[in-house]
Parts: C-alpha cells; structure tokens; sequence
RNA sequence: GGAGAGGUGACCGAGCGGCCGAAGGUGCAGCACUGGAAAUGCUGUGUAUAAGAAAUUGUACCGAGGGUUCGAAUCCCUCCCUCUCCGCCA
C-alpha cells in the first residue's frame, strides 16, 4: 500500500507511473477515488471528532453533576449525541474501508532506474554468466529425462491430486532435498536466519504481502470455511513474521532464509510456457527475506542478487540477470531482478527461464503489515523497508541441473557442490 | 476434543463503571552527588492521527469484534491467542 499523503500530494506522478506500469486503467480511476474518498472522509471526520468531544465532555460532568435535574440534562443531551456520533461513525467507516480498499490497488512506486515498458524488449538483459554447454549428442528436456530415469511421475501426480502435481522419485527427491540444504546452508553461513515456515496463513497477511486471495482471478489456494491461504511463497510468511511490530534500528538489517511448499492455482497461466516441471501447481522453495532501514533496501537488493547469483554460479548453471521492466514488476516490487537459468530442453535448442527473482518493495508491505522500527534518541517510528530473493526454488532449479548435466548414456551428473550432500557423483542409475 | 485460568505500556504488575492513557516497580534517558564509578536522589520516558511555528490541545488505542450505559480497561456476548489438567494422536 502507498502512503496516503504522498498519492494525494502527487496524483499526477502516481498516475503515470501506473501507466508505465501498463496496469488496467481502472487503477488510474482508482486514484481519483482515492482522493475524493479522502476528501469526504476528513469532513465526517471532523464531525465525527466533534461529537466524540462533546460526548466525553458530557460525560464526564454527568458523573459530577450532583443536581438530579441538571445531571438528567446532560444524560438526555448524551443519548442525543450518541445517536448522532454512531450513525457519523457508520459513515466514517464505510468511507474509510473504501479508501483503502482502493489504495490498496495502486501499484507501488518504481525505481528509477528501472526500464520503462512492457513485454521481452522492454526487459534489460544486465549480463550473461556462464557459458552454454554444447551437447555431442541432442539434449533431451528435462521431461524425457524424468521419465526415462523415473524421476518423475506426472501421470500419478495427475490422478491423485489433478494435473500440474507430480511425484518426484529416487534420485530427484535426494537432488530436492540436496539443494535445500545446499541453500541453507549457504546462506546462514551468510548471516540469513533460516525458518521453516507455516505453508498457511491468513488472509490479512496475504493482503499485506501484496496478494489478492479473493476475486476469481487470484493464484492462491483457500482452505474453506477458515481465513486461511495456502501460500505461494514463503514471502508471504516471513514477512509476516514480523507484522504488527517495532523493530529497533540497530538490529537492522534482518536477513532470514525461509523454507516453504509453495502453492500456485496459476489461474489463467494455460498455455504460457508450462512444459513439465516449469509452471506446477506445488513445489517447494528456499526464499531470502530482509527487512531493512530505507537506507539499507538498495544496497541489500543488489546482496540478494548477489547471493542468487553465487548459487547458481557455485550449481555451474549458465544464466543471465534481467532488470524487469515497469510492465513486469508485481504490484508491491520497486525494482526486481530476475535469474534467467540456462535451459536445454527449453523450447527447441534450448532458451534462458526464470529461475529466480528479488523485489526491492520499498515500504510498500511494511505500510499494510504494520511493520516499523524506531532509532535511538529519535521521536517516532518509520516503516521498515522489505525484500525478498529466491534462494531455490525447487522445481525449477530441477530442469536446469538435469537438462545441463545430462549425459550422452541419459544418466544425470550431479553437480559437484551436491556431491557430498548427495552422496553420489551420477543420478538414475540402477542400483 | 473436554475442564479450568488468563490476555493491560519495552518488560513485570495494579486497576471500585465516571477523577484511567492507565498506580507501583524494572528497564531506559537526562540531571544531581563522585576524582571516576557503584549506590542514592530528582526529572522524564507509548503509538497513530488532526490543528498549531511551537508550547500545547482534540480524537483513537488496555487481545479482536460486537453489545449494555449519559459514561467501559472495568459489565454482557462472539471470536482469537496463551497457560494448566484430562483425553486423543504423528
């Protein structure tokens, strides 16, 4: 969520970056709800804080008042003013739930130097690490691979829980399992808290966070009569680790490693790229979270990068950095990188795919989760600002190791950092 | 799941329906005392929001939401959470 008073003192600003942003332009009618609602809710405000006054006021003299005449008065005067208050109240709530309701839909502010545009051309390729592997023999996507060495079981995933759900198998349970460690391990040797989150939460939190569990076209899963969310990310419950609280400054920044199953309804995603592995209903993700003073959050953004970066330079995985274009960027994100990883099997002769992301988010959840910190010898409190960064994320890190390590035999190699959590230096092997 | 107890400020802990944004303590900050420190004493110490240059003043907040009342931290209802005991269970 914006801050209120900054959309207010710069509609015009506001406005265009959500047409860089290229969302629907009922969001640009949005804000001039916004600040008409404002308008009419400091007026029943006012009136509201006026009766409230001369309520207290009565009230009190009422206790004092020892004339039984007078004293009836002024009980009379209060029943008044306590209809009057209640209805003004009813108003000033409706108003208020409205108000925000709207503002809540106003995409966060963008960085600046974040490219302006939408789709493919408009996103800046930053580098490319790494070098493609050339293959002696035609590479097979990760789907043959799977199958071929019974790694993964689509079909059984398909008629037990519906299609997008899968069964990993012998060797690509241990390679999930191994890269979780891989990631943990790494990173709370880097300073990250590592937590393993609930995979639910309530639907405050996933507002805060910047999701929209209701309406039909939300991504997220519902448990039925409960406010309960499965989550998408473990976004969604670190940040809301710390919802409702005070931080001080110096114990900030706040660096956690998360580790949670992640569930999609990917509503509306039919078609898109979702070969396989690529686009699932459920995996299972390692996920950085930060909460940062607003003068830490740039600085960190580029150290969450960084460390994605290493991962998959340490896995031997080619891929390139992508600045995300304002069209690209989800509603809370600032600024977003994402991590292209190299895929072989991606479309024929291979392509890069999204296999990682982190969002500078500014304030723009910690407003809404109601997340600030306070400095030493400073009056009041500020937001905190908050990122996230996928360490792992499971399934996809998954097409990337066994399309590249893929071997002339159709056995996998394992990656060498994974050897010694694995156990073994070749995967699908017969035992 | 059953029975009981409880949720108050950074923390502990009082609180008769009006004088309670809330005693007292701890912690923290400043000042005094000291060669310096400890101990001691004094003073101050929530958040949000509106008005104001500021001092200050108004409003809201004692788990959440409703209700009773002229008036609720205090009474009633619902929900959430925590603790103890019993049952069940990975």
């Amino acid at each position: 969520m914006l801050d209120l008073k900054y959309v207010l003192a710069n509609v015009e600003l506001v406005k265009q970056n959500c047409r860089d942003r290229h969302v629907s332009p009922e969001i640009l009618e949005e804000i001039d709800h916004v600040v008409r609602l404002d308008g009419e809710y400091r007026i029943v405000l006012r009136d509201v804080e006026e009766l409230r006054r001369r309520q207290n006021e009565v009230a009190q003299s009422t206790g004092k008042e020892k004339d039984p005449a007078k004293r009836s008065e002024l009980v009379t005067e209060g029943k008044g003013l306590k209809t009057t208050a209640s209805e003004k109240e009813e108003t000033l709530r409706a108003l208020e739930a409205e108000l925000k309701d709207r503002l809540g839909r106003v995409p966060n502010m963008t960085h600046p130097d974040a490219p302006v545009g939408s789709g493919d051309d408009a996103n800046v390729e930053l580098r490319i690490v790494g070098t493609p592997r050339t293959f002696s023999f035609k590479p097979k996507d990760h789907l043959e691979i799977g199958r071929a060495l019974d790694l993964i079981d689509f079909e059984t995933g398909g008629k037990v829980s519906g299609s997008g759900f899968y069964f990993l198998k012998n060797d690509a349970v241990m390679l999930d399992l191994a890269l979780q460690q891989f990631a943990m391990q790494k990173l709370a040797r880097a300073g990250f808290t590592p937590v393993i989150t609930p995979d639910l939460a309530r639907i405050q939190i996933l507002e805060g966070i910047g999701f929209n569990p209701r309406g039909n076209e939300t991504q997220v899963y519902s448990v039925e009569n409960t406010d309960l969310c499965l989550v998408g990310t473990a976004e969604i419950t670190l940040g809301g680790m710390l919802a409702d609280t005070v931080l001080e400054e110096k114990d900030l920044p706040r660096r956690f490693v998360g580790l949670s199953h992640c569930f999609r309804t990917e509503a509306g995603a039919a078609g898109r790229a979702s070969k396989g592995l690529y686009r699932v209903h459920q995996f299972t993700k390692v996920e950085m979270f930060a909460f940062t003073t607003p003068e830490q959050s740039g600085p960190l953004h580029l150290e969450l990068l960084k460390m994605e970066e290493e991962i998959f330079q340490e896995l031997g995985i080619p891929y390139r950095v992508i600045d995300t274009c304002t069209a690209d960027l989800g509603g809370p994100a600032y600024r977003k990188f994402d991590l292209e990883a190299w895929m072989p099997g991606f479309f024929d002769g291979g392509g890069f795919g999204e296999v990682t992301s982190t969002s500078d988010c500014g304030d723009y959840q910690a407003r809404r989760l109601n997340i600030r910190y306070k400095s030493e010898g400073q009056k009041g409190t500020r937001f905190v600002h908050t990122l996230n960064g996928t360490a792992v994320a499971l399934s996809r890190a998954i097409i990337a190791i066994l399309e590249n390590y893929q071997r002339e035999d159709g056995l996998v190699d394992v990656p060498a950092v994974l050897v010694p959590i694995m156990g073994k230096t070749v995967m699908g092997a017969k035992a």
